[in-house]
DNA sequence: TTGTAAGCGTTATCAG
DNA sequence: CTGATAACGCTTACAA
């Protein structure tokens, strides 16, 4: 049989100590009151059984996990994967450890995984996934679970939210093409790629409507290949347009579709990349995109969910705002 | 004081429902012999109060935390994202959430990470660190905690692995390019990069060796930016060559510094991403790029611990191919 | 079918 | 400074 030797416990130390379990307990929290000789007893005796102690059993004697919740929608984009790495670090700078939760884009997952939450008993959470409204946070929270919302908007007795600065920008962007650049405005629509990416798109259709333009939306699917073989076709009929896209790799499908096609970017096709990660800069031609630098997004969750768990948290809504960089595939 | 109410136990649901706890445990369990009204009764005392197992005391209690411990490089990589996607789906699908570590490559971060994982009380972990050695792995093992290494070549007891095929092909890729091509090969040294690179390296230099052929290693920064601007400058005394980058980025920074530079691709330079993502196949050049599916490293890891937590993981060494693909970088 | 009581491995409150 | 002993919230023989 698989039957290793069990785990060793803080009883078989004392016993190997000649202490009692008390006593061992004490030297593994650095409680003072400790003589320096019964100390080292003990060091010795862990050192000797190799003892380490169950994070499960703490938890639930001190009722701490050190344990932060972290959903996130299971699309692996380069943006998630950079917020994932900042909350890395700044959870474990912090003594924290991340526990992961993924969802899908839909209501009844994103409540499955709240559950999943508050069982696992974390300390706090962390919640990218817009699916969610006030109640389900408020629900997670009277499980004396504090949250952190991203890119949802609520704030609650121990909920805290980092939104982002997106619509304003967005706005002003379109506006100023308005008054300087020519072409019709074609927004791609991704199904199901969140509430952040439907804002938007509400945002663009309203500023159109106010400035009395008119624009096109096309539904695309979010695979760069699909994307570029649907606008090879699409650029043998049309020959101009400002494309707005989620992401780089949409937006390169584009640009690679309409330089293969023949056209000029940025003089025929213009494009922005609405989420922009460091490929923007690195793909040819550059991407002009909206930026927000998740890594720092991260970080800040982690800080804020930090200060809220020490009840210290002041500013419970935090806005990040993206900013524009225009690069090779738009005029201005 | 911010002292919400106190979490419902099982206790409050057995005292609402005028049962004893051990029924509610039987039925939040699922056990057969409860009779329907009772478990009726239980459920509505359960719905009423809101009651939420605690997954902690469950797992002291059973001795299994669903959990599974993931260590990772602090990098973040996309091909690291996208086994992190790879794993985590395949450890919704079996019930486990994933408690994430990150280390750098070095050694005692690494085993910091060890203890962290041991303490955590985790039921499996996975393993990407390949600072660590079969000791290391050992020890952890010896904690009844089965382990999948990657990226690694490890077996013990209860440690699997999961290795990339990448030296043999890389050869390969090499020898062919001996007999057919006419450029010098220069590796980009990342310093830190992880062992993986270095084995390549070796092969490099080896291969070379063998074949009595020059070659050059040049140091690189892990950055777009840097190692951008470096060729630019290169460039200007070196007007051709055949380059090997650890990644797409760093491929993407020679291709476009040759180009800037006014070389032919590959006409002049050839590039070969070691690590190829999707991106090796939107940026322009597409870049020739060796390439192993880390989804799909993700999925299997999951499987196979899976299969080692329940005794039945019969080849406990799974070799994973990686593949070349040409594209625009590179003549064959 | 249901209840009682002994763990699971710690921490923490008392006395001593 | 150290040692009993009662929690923490649940599972699981064993009894009833």
């Amino acid at each position: 049989m698989s039957k290793t030797k069990d785990r060793v416990t803080i009883y078989e130390v004392a016993a190997a100590a000649g202490v009692s379990l008390a006593t061992v307990s004490r030297v593994i929290n650095n409680h003072k009151n400790v003589t320096p000789a019964t100390r080292k007893k003990v060091e010795e005796a862990i050192e000797r059984l190799d003892y380490r102690p169950s994070g499960l059993a703490q938890a639930l004697a001190t009722s701490k996990s050190t344990n932060i919740g972290v959903v996130i929608p299971r699309a692996n984009y380069v943006y998630i994967s950079n917020m994932l790495n900042g909350l890395t670090e700044a959870a474990r700078d912090r003594g924290y450890m991340l526990s992961i939760f993924v969802t899908s884009h839909n209501k009844e997952e994103a409540e499955a995984a709240m559950n999943r939450v508050i069982t696992s008993h974390v300390d706090g959470a962390i919640i990218f996934d817009d699916e969610l409204d006030v109640g389900d946070l408020q629900h997670i929270s009277s499980y004396k679970v504090p949250v952190i919302a991203i890119n949802n908007k609520i704030t609650a007795d121990k909920v805290g939210c980092i939104t982002f600065g997106y619509e304003n920008l967005f706005r002003q962007i379109l506006n100023r093409y308005f008054e300087e650049g020519d072409k019709k405005m074609y927004f791609l629509h991704v199904h199901n790629a969140g509430r952040l990416l439907a804002r938007i798109e509400r945002s663009f259709v309203t500023t159109h409507i106010e400035a009395g333009r008119s624009y096109a939306i096309l539904s695309s699917d979010d695979s760069y290949t699909k994307t570029y073989v649907d606008f090879l076709e699409f650029f043998k009929t049309t020959k101009s347009g400002y494309f707005l896209a989620y992401r780089d790799s949409l937006a390169a499908a584009i640009a690679n579709a309409a330089r293969d096609s023949g056209l000029r970017i940025p003089e025929d096709v213009e494009i922005l990349s609405i989420i922009g990660t460091k490929y923007a800069n690195i793909l040819r031609p550059t991407l002009s995109s909206m930026f927000i630098d998740m890594q720092l997004v991260g970080r800040k969750a982690m800080q804020m969910l930090s200060d809220l768990m020490d009840d210290k948290l002041i500013q419970k809504h935090h806005k990040i705002e993206s900013t524009f960089v225009k690069r090779d595939t738009t005029m201005f």
